[in-house]
DNA sequence: ATAAAATGACTGACCAGTCAGTCATAATTC
DNA sequence: GAATTATGACTGACTGGTCAGTCATTTTAT
């Protein structure tokens, strides 16, 4: 957060060319030619579009590695450019500064969550099966991916990020939540769900909140079988005599 | 850096003299009075230790709002120490860096917690009537405390400090998880708690987790009753009709 | 040849931690 | 008990290092 153009007039430009150094200059051809071949390395003969996409993709990889191995304020934008494979400011011509950088992050890989579980609302299965497929989108598609960090981020800095949180609750979880209430609801009518459940959607999403923190605090020292502990939960929830 | 005379040796201190800058003098006297006189205002003729053991209160008064406020990174020392009442300096002669003053922070909040919650465990009430109570202490003494806010710092900040964690997991954690499995295993034994719940003590805690950080994030947004929230957790943990 | 993309040295703000100096209080002396 | 000296809690200007963001220059694509 320091923005202190001051805005450096252009013409005495001549004059300092002498000083550039000029040791460094193969070190960095060399350097640099690794990392165009990495980018390139698909097949496409790589058009500027194409590159510039893959760029976009690899910063954003490489920040949601250094955000959520060292926080927001502690990662250094030099390591998400080292470790995407490009220069400082190549950061700077795909996103304006490091909140955008972070929120935009955050918000490519939050909101694509819906659509699978959404969609899931409509189909009309017995309670117990329907949680019992949530849980495996869960451990599938969150808990063994990196949108887990991505949750721990959003856990962990959407405090300071107001906006960010109100976009999460407004395109993700109203809508998970929504749709799980009108569903718990018609289970509850069929007795397939406890009453009063409908109203607290947040105790089936639970458990899974749970994992992300254990996990994220506690993983190496004591570790949690999160599938068992989550078909534990479902079976307290949906059948007073469980099957499986 | 220059000399090092740790206690001016005495004898050449008149020379000295004359280089005291006078210009700053007459200011720091008067913002030192005024800190003094904030420091005294309780009613005690401040002895220098009634004053020292105060301090270190007010320190960590002040770093648990900035701290909790900011996050451990962006929090800087100088508005602890203004928070506080007090010069920077200062809080350097009651922690020794940052860090410590951070993980002292979150010890003296933490590890308390479990005093109240282990004796419980003894009690032989029904299960429900112990979660109920169980509930009450977690609003009463955390939800509704400051304590939250260190829970969530904890979960924000803790993966960066591992010892930390590995305290929190050992002294409370893991103590507070032990005794619950016990109770509820009794419980279950008494058909008052389902099967397999003894395992997963952290289903027990769960909506705790999901009421604080659903509060951190969106608790403007979207309020939430918490209480109702658990009481309804509860109804369905432990008895197939609820009674209230 | 020209434009667009990428680079990385550089700048300036920022902040943890230091330390020489101050001064209220305590200890000692007369 | 008044005057003198010693103590150490407290201060805040300063240092050294860090890092977000900029921009003149170089490289690549067309």
């Amino acid at each position: 957060m320091a923005a202190k153009p001051g805005k450096a007039k252009p013409g005495k430009t001549k004059a300092d060319k002498a000083r550039t150094p000029q040791g460094r200059k193969a070190v960095a051809g060399a350097a640099r030619a690794a990392v165009l071949r990495r980018a390139g390395d698909g097949s496409t003969p790589n058009s500027r579009q194409a590159r510039g996409a893959g760029r976009r993709e690899a910063i954003l990889a490489a920040a949601l590695d250094e955000f959520s191995e060292r926080g927001f304020e502690a990662a250094r934008l030099d390591d998400v450019a080292k470790r995407a494979g490009i220069a400082k400011g190549t950061i700077y011509l795909y996103f304006r500064d490091k909140d955008t950088l972070f929120q935009e992050l955050l918000r490519a890989m939050l909101v694509p969550i819906i659509g699978g579980i959404e969609a899931m609302g409509q189909a009309d299965l017995p309670m117990k099966q329907l949680a019992e497929r949530l849980r495996d989108i869960f451990i599938k598609e969150i808990f063994e991916t990196k949108r887990k960090d991505v949750i721990r981020l959003m856990i962990a800095e959407g405090r300071r990020f107001p906006k960010l949180a109100e976009i999460y609750y407004r395109e993700v979880l109203s809508r998970i939540f929504e749709a799980l209430g009108a569903v718990l609801k018609r289970a509850a009518a069929r007795g397939e769900a406890p009453e009063g459940l409908a109203e607290f959607p947040q105790l089936i999403a639970a458990p899974g909140l749970v994992a992300i923190v254990w996990t994220g605090l506690f993983g190496e020292l004591a570790p949690l079988d999160v599938r068992k502990m989550m078909q534990t939960h479902i079976d307290i929830l949906f059948s007073s005599r469980g099957k499986s």
